[in-house]
DNA sequence: ATTAGAATGATAATGATAATCATTGTACTT
DNA sequence: AAGTACAATGATTATCATTATCATTCTAAT
């Protein structure tokens, strides 16, 4: 987890859009992954709301600005965070359970990758996947 | 990446149905990544059709049994392999360029967690996101 | 103040996946 | 071998997140 003081504060962001600013400043304050639908309702209910569209466009220009990064659950719902986020997850295949996984071994390699390929890289995902242990108790006889 | 040798033939698995069998004989003779869609069309080319709904319940299955994985690509789409399959990619967020990364310093930690979490640990995803050469110039300036 | 281009919102379209349900296959019981 | 319960399958429809469209509003430079 890189240290908390290398983060940006939304406010000091440069050219942000509205939208773009108000979804940073959001996900900032939650520190939580979001899904899209959930930072729209979210919006909303603070009497700041922007269209889902927007919420969208917004957040695909936040990828490319390498601000937001996004991880797919296997129920196809994306979750978006922060980028200086390095938390991974280990989730069930059969009920989604996912529990945080407090280590990563990767940083070095992508240390590694920036300089050596041809890539200027933002951000990584590591996820594990297999069965919880009620789920692998009921799948072991027969799915 | 895993030894070939460490893989079990689709010929010799249990407890499969004549679907998933199709489908995992399917992804062993093509050894690449596939989506759900491209399965079903591919199996209907060789004579051997199967419903659409069989192609997605049977990877459902198989994913459970630990014998297939599943990464999503920026786009939305899924793409499976078997789970032997211990290969990673680097990809561009902007025009979703993907190239291979020849390296997981991940094994030792899948290892440990099986060991000290409650899951099965069936495989992991290692993905990194940023932006290739060509679309880091063009969204320098702008986006 | 004018104006060109970007950003936004409302809405419709898209498309992959999941649910439904009638039919077919499988395997165990007698 | 016939009967039966249950799983598997296929065709179809429904769902729902995301994307495209387009008219309107905002922004910033002249």
């Amino acid at each position: 987890m890189k240290p908390t003081s290398l983060l940006k504060s939304s406010a000091s962001l440069p050219r942000l859009t509205r939208a773009q600013r108000q979804v940073h400043l959001l996900l900032e304050q939650e520190s939580k992954a979001m899904t899209a639908q959930s930072i729209y309702q979210q919006l909303k209910e603070q009497q700041q709301p922007i269209g889902l569209a927007t919420v969208y466009r917004s957040l695909r220009s936040l990828q490319v600005k390498g601000l937001v990064q996004a991880r797919a659950l296997p129920n196809g719902e994306w979750m978006y965070t922060l980028t200086f986020d390095d938390s991974h997850y280990l989730t069930c295949l059969n009920c989604g359970t996912s529990v945080p996984v407090n280590e990563c071994p990767v940083q070095s390699l992508e240390d590694k990758l920036n300089q050596s390929s041809n890539f200027q890289i933002f951000y990584h995902t590591l996820e594990f996947f297999g069965l919880c242990a009620p789920c692998a108790k009921l799948s072991a006889p027969e799915n």
